[in-house]
DNA sequence: TATGATAGTGTTGTTTATACACTATCAGAG
DNA sequence: CTCTGATAGTGTATAAACAACACTATCATA
């Protein structure tokens, strides 16, 4: 609940009151590789340090609606996957003051995430999640290994991973994304059969020429209702535990 | 992150700040049966309607920290299992003033779970979760439903079960505790070979006498380090995602 | 026309899940 | 004393899912 689970009625100057932001882990695909957003902090604490973008809630904004907003003042992309992680509030992790901070995932499609970050941009990287800089402010690094633990177990259960795709790609790009994430070769055969049967595909009259024999282009099919629930593997050691 | 992802450095007046609450969904069981405790509101706003307990943190303390106090507060209980369900924060979802609300769950044993809360008294009681209250105050039903669903879901891959559980119990009370909050009936054959096989369980030489042949009761094996991680079923209708 | 690269299918053995029949041990009724 | 019902626990046949890997197909280019 809130407030006054005692006898008394709430008075709104007993308590005093922590700030509230809103950091969202963005996650695309470039160069079929996972990277991660980060922006270079400017003044103390932690000046010159990496970190996940972020910022102040509105009083008369949800939380989704906050990481929206910011997501979109970091990259200029709107209408993206976005799901909430979890939230952190240690006293201490920021030296100024008392912050929670509601963590939340984002990805972005490969096709629309060169729009507003430039490469050249010194304050604001794609960093690829396996080469991500060594120290990151705050406790940002914990935050962002509980991202990708949580977005490869959800990988796996989940139809997330076309969220990071274009509109049109090939199975085995999928597979490509599949194996970047989870980090292990998987069987060719086996996956086309596990996709294919899942129906989760649409095919496009779209084909791709290439060097070896022309690309059948698929799309991820929407209008599926009341289907059921696609699973690519189960996998014991991929549970998603609290941080 | 946080603060000034612009580049101004951070002015502490400028924003004003949201209320912070911790809410704990506590699940026991009581006769065999799954409850949630609840408390009945006595003020404006929702008087008269129950409403997951909670209230809210201390500068000086952790969200997990928030959520413990509570807890014994609530039921004096210590030691229980604890996990944060997810975070609540929609402008409006308190007609007061704007709330964010952390949400835990908590799992309290059979054998302790009496110690401080009556069924005499008016305004804490446990509910079956089979026969709530029809409506609940705030937005305390979202709440509570997502917080069985996470339940159900983490039960089949998890130990969570185990923490409802006394010390001492029979491998069928084991099952019954699945049947309840899974919500169908399980093999017996089936169920006594998944779990015997986990090495899970640690055989005592305590044995209950009943109407028929004596039952043996079992322990949790808390020794167990860097096992195997027992799943006992997967279920691709049950994955947890966010309310 | 050979080669390599990509696309896609078949086959088979192993593991896991499920259904359900079966045996075992005890208390109490008749 | 033995029958019945209640609990405890095991065996087993079949089906479904998975993994490994061999195989065929189509195209560009050397």
């Amino acid at each position: 609940m809130e407030v006054e689970t005692s006898q008394h009625a709430y008075d709104p100057t007993r308590y005093e009151r922590p700030a509230v932001t809103v950091d969202v882990v963005i996650f695309t695909l470039i160069n079929q590789e996972l990277h991660v957003l980060l922006v270079q902090r400017r003044h103390w604490p932690f000046e010159g340090f990496w970190a996940i973008p972020g910022g102040f809630i509105n009083m008369d904004e949800s939380l989704e609606a906050a990481a929206r907003r910011e997501l979109e003042e970091e990259t200029g992309v709107r209408d993206v996957y976005l799901e909430q992680l979890y939230t952190f509030g240690d006293p201490g992790r920021d030296p100024r003051m008392r912050v929670i901070s509601v963590a939340y995932i984002a990805l972005v499609r490969a096709d629309a995430q060169k729009i507003s970050v430039s490469d050249e941009s010194t304050d604001v990287r794609w960093w690829p999640v396996r080469a991500l800089p060594d120290q990151l402010a705050f406790d940002h690094e914990q935050i962002l290994a509980y991202a990708i633990s949580r977005l490869r177990s959800k990988l796996e259960y989940t139809t997330l991973a076309f969220q990071l795709l274009p509109e049109l790609f090939s199975i085995l790009e999928l597979k490509h994304i599949y194996e970047q994430i989870l980090g292990e070769k998987l069987d060719k055969g086996n996956f086309y059969r596990k996709i294919k049967e899942s129906n989760l595909l649409e095919e496009t009259n779209v084909v791709r020429e290439g060097r070896g024999r022309p690309t059948r282009l698929w799309r991820f099919r929407r209008d599926r209702t009341a289907e059921k629930q696609f699973v690519f593997r189960w996998r014991e050691d991929r549970i998603d535990r609290n941080p």
